[in-house]
DNA sequence: AGTATTGGTTTACAGTGTTAAATTTTTAGC
DNA sequence: GCTAAAAATTTAACACTGTAAACCAATACT
């Protein structure tokens, strides 16, 4: 009796199609026009259905932010996985924070409320900030350099606003065009937090 | 005499009004709920008046930006007469930002287009990033570290995104409340840059 | 005094997020 | 296959937004 499975399959792929509709419409004409209204249109629905799927406007987006983190984090074990050397995994995830600013940008916009982007909730900053001492890079930083688990929270969020603070400026700051040739400055700023920390 | 005068001497007060309205309104509500309405409203005037003074609101929030950069830029002006220590005047320097991102948030946020504000100028940003060769920091980099002009401007584009990328990453995930506990790790980030040069 | 200019407001348009009511479509029971 | 209940979807509406055109009243100049 698949009545119920197959609703909940189509349920799940409205969901996604209003997910990626609204990150194509922000790709090409910025999170400003991003409206439920153009959503709706684009999935073939009158507008109230989005409500069906998510509570607003900002859940939304914060769904979006959400599935950002995460695959940031799921990128980050990968790392960890494949090199023992805790300055390699910063340099390597750098690398990979890089590639998502190009290659996702308007969820990177989302993920840090840029360029008109806005979505109020802070779940997942709080999420980011608590459960350090299992956080890859926070196990790195303790391997550079060992102090207290304060501390070397401390040295996360530092790290944090570094890496993170510097891909915020660059896409606020930078035309597209220009954006890629920042990479080695981005990757410079990296290498030179973490040979100052030994 | 004085006819003229006076009226561009009001002229003045209600254009310097809008500016501090906005402000106001985007210090305790945020930007999103910063609009004509709401502005009007305040300096006790039709909407369409505000349009005798600015363009569209775009202008508007390119004017509170360019003020902000501006200030920064005296700020930055006095520091540099008052020592010869490159590292001391990035030092000292870093200090203020600090100061402006707590004091002024609201112009900080419009400034780098954070939490809802968004001004899609980027004339700012052109003329940050120009005429580098006399600015205070891009000389006190080239004093750490003699190099070639283009590669101190790149240093200083690293100094850029570290500074102000810190503090917006401080301003978009900190609640208020905490977000003055960051400043010491934001002084250290900034010694850390500027130990690693030499 | 009559006309042109200025300063300001009213009205209007197209768009926004969101909710409630109305309506259509689908399912369940006989 | 027909009807009643339930689910899915849409239409209509409200209170907003930025902005432009039309209008009005007071002032300045001839």
């Amino acid at each position: 009796m698949g009545i119920f499975e197959r609703r909940e399959r189509i349920r799940k792929q409205v969901r996604a199609d209003i997910l990626k509709t609204a990150r194509d419409i922000a790709r090409e004409e910025g999170w400003q026009a991003v409206s439920i209204r153009k959503i709706a249109d684009v999935i073939e629905y009158s507008p109230p259905i989005l409500y069906e799927y998510f509570d607003n406007k900002d859940k939304l987006l914060e769904t979006i932010r959400d599935e950002g983190f995460a695959y940031l984090h799921e990128e980050l074990l990968k790392i960890k996985n494949l090199y023992r050397s805790p300055e390699k995994i910063i340099i390597e995830f750098a690398q990979v924070q890089w590639r998502f600013l190009l290659e996702q940008t308007e969820v990177f916009q989302v993920m840090f409320n840029l360029n008109g982007a806005l979505c109020q909730s802070q779940k997942a900053y709080q999420i980011e900030f608590s459960m350090l001492n299992n956080h890859p890079i926070w196990e790195a930083l303790a391997m550079i350099r060992p102090r207290s688990a304060d501390a070397v929270s401390k040295t996360f969020y530092e790290w944090w606003c570094l890496t993170y603070g510097f891909l915020a400026m660059s896409v606020v700051t930078q035309p597209k065009a220009t954006l890629t040739n920042m990479e080695p400055s981005f990757m410079e700023s990296v290498r030179r937090f973490s040979r100052a920390l030994a």
